[in-house]
DNA sequence: AATGAAAATGAACGTGATTTTCAATTTCAT
DNA sequence: ATGAAATTGAAAATCACGTTCATTTTCATT
């Protein structure tokens, strides 16, 4: 049975909150761990459709934020209106192609003892952040610049 | 006249792009200037409103837009789904508090270089960044520890 | 000052993502 | 097996924001 550690978080995140076990949730888990990167509730709505073709949106909206406050998925905002997550890990930071849309992610230890840093010259106390790098990946930059108007 | 400088901006962008001068924005980018902070649609609607009570909220969201374009203005957006608007001006980060919703500017070169540095090293091209701390400002911060359990 | 074409306004309606409502169904401790 | 409590899903509501379009304003030109 694959994602065997997960699902016995969920397990355990339910129980301690008397909630109950349902296909819906199992299914919903697999695929959302079963996905790369950061997916957008249509996706996964799409995906576990074609096993429980009877499951509504409101279920996925209901089980991605319950996932989220068992400690399993994260929310992220990127720069649309829409809502992706992505399976909670250690904090990291993301490189966002504007062109293709992918998605990178990255770590620099040195950046987060800077934030603190920062942060406490102002009295603040960090509890979390969000380090986002708009710009364009390889490919992309390779074709803008291609594509652009060659100087005379 | 207040925000002379401002105004006269204003009046070249829309000069420049065949567009008039009306009461509202005039009245919008007034109001806009004089609040403190990032600033919400509604925020500058009620307020505009108390001066121009007939005036839409189609014509703020419009106007702010325009602001945004001729420069005077730019677009935030923090952890929730709205739109805030800060006076424009150069590159900076923000701290915010996740409790009393304070937020503080701050700049730091060092994060920037390491920024172009991590980004050169995934092929990417960095065009703009955002980059946030969450957290608790100092006054916050107080009142959580002495609301909070005290170690038995 | 009057004209009128182009632009701006605002009320109502549309949209897209997400949430709420609620009657019907499912889970699970007993 | 039972039933109280939780869950589901379809539809309607919400929330921030965008679009439409008939009416009003602006402003260069008379």
């Amino acid at each position: 049975m694959p994602h065997e550690v997960e699902r016995r978080t969920l397990t355990r995140y339910l129980e301690e909150h008397s909630l109950k076990q349902t296909k819906q949730r199992d299914a919903i888990l697999d695929i959302f761990l079963g996905a790369t990167g950061h997916v957008t509730s249509e996706e996964i709505f799409n995906r576990v459709r074609k096993k429980h073709p009877n499951i509504g949106y409101t279920t996925v909206y209901r089980t991605m934020k319950l996932l989220c406050d068992a400690g399993l998925a994260s929310e992220r905002h990127f720069d649309d209106a829409i809502t992706r997550y992505e399976i909670a890990h250690e904090h990291h930071d993301h490189l966002v192609c504007l062109r293709c849309g992918k998605i990178v992610e990255f770590e620099c230890a040195m950046i987060e003892s800077t934030q603190n840093e920062i942060a406490a010259r102002y009295g603040f106390r960090v509890l979390r952040h969000r380090h986002e790098l708009y710009g364009h990946c390889g490919n992309c930059r390779d074709e803008v610049d291609l594509g652009g108007r060659t100087p005379s």
